[in-house]
DNA sequence: TTGCAGAAACTAAGCGTTTAGAGTACACAG
DNA sequence: CTGTGTACTCTAAACGCTTAGTTTCTGCAA
């Protein structure tokens, strides 16, 4: 260690761009920062010089710890690898990354304890706002207080008592949407996978299915499933064993849609000649199933491009707490329905 | 603002825990990293009870700017939607939350400005490490020095004149179980669906699919296309209307064999009754396709844990820059080869 | 020449931690 | 009673950056 201050592999900081430019750290980072206040001409171009000579880079994390301003969100996600999920990783994280924002994501893991351990991790680690896309149950944190003064969005679903503003899609419209196409198509019934719960965004599409239906009172769907493949292939298989075909089945989510398709191939049921079926979510993976399938889509980028944008919308805590954002949902009609092109 | 220092709506910080446990901020933290000196039992129950009742969190933003460790890993692929970067990103994640790490994800959209920029970011936000599965070209920061000093890992294959420790799985010895396999169920030959590069992890497994049809010289694979699988999917579906049932397709990808699969769906050709389809990866996505991918399995959570492990080790800059760790791969029968049970 | 405004640059106080170095108090040997 | 540990605890200097408050320097009017 002969060297002066420090051993040289180490990054340069606005000190070291300060005395190579003669000025003194303040204008640097006015510069940097094309900052709050002036800097001349021809220092601003010196201080260029010596950053680009440098190589130097601002410290995200001193930059952090002063201005209380990261550029970073959290995304929290009940999991990662379902159909709907990966989409809107995907879109949020190329929203934020073309707002200069990076973009932390947490695998909830279907597990309260694991949203809550994220939610705090994420909110030390100093980002500017947390995303979450809560489990179907109501947030540990929403009641603790934990989450106060911090800015929340949440998406798909906000728990009882919990603040900050919500991004969905319409998602009772959109089961009546699918219900309605598969009755025109000529299906006297339609039957219905829907989710565990009784209350939610998957509730509320099965709601419309019974809509579709002229039903009334509180929906019984056909059969019930958690969100994965497994699970609901799983389900549907012996019911499948069963079936009067031709058939219609209106599924809640495309990540099931995508089990009931193993399931119904596993089966010898010919979809859709035997078993018509829409679901809803309208994600990537759907797209390329075997048959492809026919879906009511979330406009996925509009949702992300919502949710980031209110991440950087004024400061936190204000008092937008309840505000909302429905989006409009569209059928996307491929092969699995049978009215496909 | 009556309070004295603060808005009381602020996070209380060690100063606060110190003054109501009437200690120095010195002993604070050694109770809360279990730190670097003793502290009476006495004094960590007067702290200990203090943090409690403030509620106190540590503030990883300034940990990690005096500490120069963060506790976080950048993780950087080169798209989030394929099938085996999604259970990548999944194994990652949660082998690193186990560790007590957070994970920044980026999204390089195949696009090498993408890649580099993300990793600048990552470093800039004091990542302890990143895990780069690189976009199968030349890694732009290999070379500029940007990347000298800190962690990098990289997954699937190390750019030329890269540093740092490399795990990847056994492709060429899994581009010959598979071609074996179809082999072994009586095909007289074995067709591949290659990936555009010649060389790089998916160019083993097209080696390997050459070795076991006792081919020589540089492997020719009947087809080529981009590792998606809407692409997949477009460049086989005219060799597929010309299909001579029946026949055998090694696919280098499960992400390219779900596009195979969509179009031979489309194109009326039973899988594996017309073709058997056998691919590589052995991802979540493929266990659910009609039918189920034949595939050669990489250990994913052995991988994340030797990625993640090795962010964890020693120093930065450490002398083990050709490090190489091979994973073992395995064939997981399903329908596609037409052998599932 | 003096006074003053405005522009540009500088100084220094933090932001919330960690951690060497420097006490302090007490027990016990001499 | 003094000297020497021992066992804690405290003080204060960073970490790299942002930004009020202040100073310095010009140019120009009177």
């Amino acid at each position: 260690m002969v060297s002066g201050k420090k051993s040289p592999g180490n990054r340069p900081t606005l000190v070291d761009v300060a005395s190579r430019a003669g000025v003194s750290t303040a204008v640097v980072s006015y510069v940097v920062n094309n900052g709050p206040r002036p800097v001349a001409p021809a220092t601003r171009r010196r201080v260029e010089a010596a950053i680009t000579d440098l190589g130097y880079r601002p410290n995200r994390v001193a930059r952090t710890l002063v201005s209380q301003r990261s550029g970073t969100i959290g995304l929290i996600v009940p999991n990662t690898t379902s159909a709907f999920f990966t989409d809107l990783v995907q879109a949020v994280e190329r929203e934020a990354f073309e707002r200069g924002l990076l973009t932390f994501v947490g695998n909830a893991q279907l597990d309260l304890q694991h949203e809550q351990a994220y939610t705090e991790a994420f909110v030390s680690a100093g980002v500017d706002a947390v995303i979450v896309a809560s489990t179907d149950v109501a947030h540990p944190l929403a009641h603790t207080g934990a989450l106060d003064g911090e800015r929340v969005v949440w998406i798909h679903r906000r728990p009882a008592g919990a603040l900050g503003p919500l991004v969905r899609g319409d998602d009772r419209r959109g089961g009546q949407l699918a219900t309605r196409h598969l009755l025109a198509l000529g299906h006297r019934t339609v039957h219905c996978l829907a989710g565990l719960e009784r209350s939610g965004p998957v509730a509320d599409r099965v709601q419309g299915w019974a809509d579709a239906l002229g039903a009334t009172g509180e929906p019984e769907p056909t059969l019930r499933s958690a969100y994965h493949r497994a699970e609901a292939a799983r389900v549907v298989g012996p019911w499948l064993a069963t079936l009067q075909a031709p058939a219609a089945l209106f599924v809640a989510t495309d990540e099931q849609a995508i089990g009931v398709l193993a399931a119904a191939y596993e089966a010898g049921v010919r979809v859709p000649h035997d078993l018509a079926v829409v679901s809803f979510d309208g994600t990537a993976a759907g797209a390329f199933t075997a048959p492809s399938l026919t879906s009511v889509a979330l406009p996925m980028p509009a949702i992300a491009a919502a949710a980031v944008g209110m991440c950087l919308q004024a400061t936190r805590g204000d008092a937008a707490g309840t505000e909302q954002v429905v989006m409009p949902v569209e059928l996307v009609v491929r092969r699995s329905c049978g009215a496909g092109s």
